[in-house]
DNA sequence: AAGCATTAAGTTACCCGTAACGTTAGGCCC
DNA sequence: GGGCCTAACGTTACGGGTAACTTAATGCTT
């Protein structure tokens, strides 16, 4: 019988009041500093939140409406890719200096994933999403709508996103690759990369790179999509596979570094030449290339401030500071040692 | 005077029920499947959900005091680290698995920056907490042991945990490169590593490491530790600063791989042959050493499967099963050919 | 001293979902 | 046909905090 629902372990603000002789109404004034006491009353009150060990509830604010909540939630495909990391802690650190929260979803690429996620942290009631990528689902896309809390999308460049969007052009990020490589003077490129169900950025960066490539008067000899993680591994292999097939390539641009360090390591174990007998090209500059002994030819993003400027957007919307709905983050071109050097 | 406080945005419970004609009790039992409804009830009822786009409101779940959240905290020094970003990855894809969401925490190894998100997440009334490291400041200490939750502390090997740990022997694990380095003929060792401003795993390493290599005959002729972070560039100056001191040095242990990586390109840009002249010791097996021409002398650290077992842990405790209480992951030794082989 | 403004409180209602309990209508049995 | 049972649904209260309103006490003015 023993009244089972009262078994919150935390101290009540109703207990605190109580204790100090004061109603609940004026601890709660206290606590949140809004004025409309003595200060006898708020060294009292402040006196007992010390010896209870007074921790507020959140959720019941939240709860009862007023303010918003202090998390955001934040869509990340994975974290084995430094890449992704990188804008995570940038977003994370600008949020903490502000008083938020990042509740997680690793997504790994699926719209299904995605959506599943947004919904569950959705009825969080969120003061606001961060999600990766431009592509979701109709129904995701509909409970974003509906919702009405402020949404960044990162990574894509969006010139119509749901509510604002960081980020850059992929595809001219490829096409800007594709024109280097060929006029650095490989004539046979490949490229090699993974596939997910659905378009994404890595996609726009391949159709950039072949439009490049074609008009440059090359030719993308062959496209490797492999149905795997974009890792060291898959590169080696990808590239192992891509050689095989026999036809002649002079040049490889991979989905991203990890994956073209797999690759140049293939290429080494074969005896071939870089960049003489071929080009290696990654995308995406990790840190670890600047004290490589060779420097690996890549496509710099500034990953962690991507995660910042994302994080500033969803602050200044909260704040409802006048924001710009989207922002370039932009990308730059790493020469490196492992293509043939434009004359 | 137009009711000002009703201005949340979705769809509540009553909503459905006024639409579907029946009472808010009823409605909240279809959505839960509970039963004690007719069929021909429960059809429009759903019906109406689908219609109006009914997202129920966890806050007021959690609220109402019978279920607990889904959220877990989780505090993780950085993610620059891929050591940390692998852990996380690992704890977040079985929490996700489990209906559960990751508030995370990046503090930076601070523990005044812990404490103050622990509070936070605190009074969000979280499922658990899993935290990196064993020491935390004595208000979070109270704090944690006054909250009930469950609590992981992951990282290092804790005997005495607050509640339940994962982890491994960092002094072992130190313990045996260092007896590995000296037993493979190394006399004058080195050690560059960073400082914060708490004891902490790498300080466990360095003290293991330090013994070995005393009783094993050599000597640790000297022990940097930058007020950096522990990235290539401050290995790379690390190195640098250290072998200018003029001592003679013929192998060093860095903190980590990635530390471990700048040196090795400085001891390459100074002429120096590998693992001959000087040997370099890393740690936590970075996935890029396997690819990489030469391998990293390392210690490899099961970091997905840690974040993994932290989060079963979790979970186990959350559903009131039994759980032990520590358990070791473990370490192995990866010879690598960056020092002597031992003959 | 009466009138009025200001400060320092207290009271009430509400947020949304759920536990506990109450009610109604119909079926079944003897 | 009266008593009893049960399925199906309604009513009430509650949790922790806060907005809006009310009340009490104090200070100041003329």
């Amino acid at each position: 019988m023993a009244g089972k629902r009262h078994k919150t372990n935390g101290v009540s603000l109703r207990e605190v009041a109580k204790a100090a002789g004061v109603s609940k109404m004026t601890a709660s004034r206290v606590l949140r500093a809004e004025g409309g006491y003595s200060d006898k009353t708020r060294d009292l009150v402040m006196r007992k939140v010390d010896e209870l060990g007074y921790l507020p509830n959140r959720l019941a604010t939240v709860f009862a409406g007023d303010s918003a909540s202090t998390f955001v939630g934040v869509s990340i495909p994975e974290l084995g890719n430094e890449v992704f990391s990188q804008v995570l802690e940038g977003i994370d650190r600008k949020l903490g200096a502000f008083g938020h929260q990042t509740v997680l979803g690793l997504t790994q690429h699926t719209q299904e994933a995605e959506e599943e996620w947004i919904k569950t942290v959705l009825s969080w009631k969120p003061a606001g999403l961060i999600l990766t990528g431009r592509y979701h689902s109709i129904r995701a896309t509909e409970m974003l709508r509906a919702s009405g809390v402020p949404i960044v999308e990162i990574w894509d460049l969006n010139s119509s996103p749901l509510d604002m969007s960081v980020g850059l052009n992929h595809f001219d990020s490829g096409f800007d690759m594709g024109r280097y490589l060929t006029s650095a003077g490989y004539q046979a490129l490949g490229y090699v990369g993974t596939s997910h169900d659905t378009a994404n950025a890595a996609t726009a960066r391949l159709e950039g790179f072949c439009k490049a490539v074609e008009g440059g008067g090359g030719t993308v000899a062959k496209q490797l999509c492999l149905h795997d993680m974009a890792t060291y591994y898959t590169g080696f292999y990808g590239t192992e596979q891509l050689l095989a097939a026999g036809e002649p390539i002079d040049c490889i641009f991979y989905q991203n570094d990890a994956m073209a360090f797999g690759g140049l390591q293939y290429v080494y174990s074969k005896g071939l030449c870089v960049p003489q007998e071929i080009g290696i090209a990654g995308w995406g500059d990790l840190p670890i290339t600047s004290v490589l002994p060779m420097r690996m030819t890549s496509m710099h993003v500034p990953h962690f401030k991507l995660g910042q400027v994302a994080a500033e957007m969803m602050l200044a919307s909260l704040q409802c500071e006048p924001v710009e709905r989207t922002r370039d983050i932009g990308f730059k071109l790493i020469p490196g040692s492992t293509v043939r050097q434009t004359c």
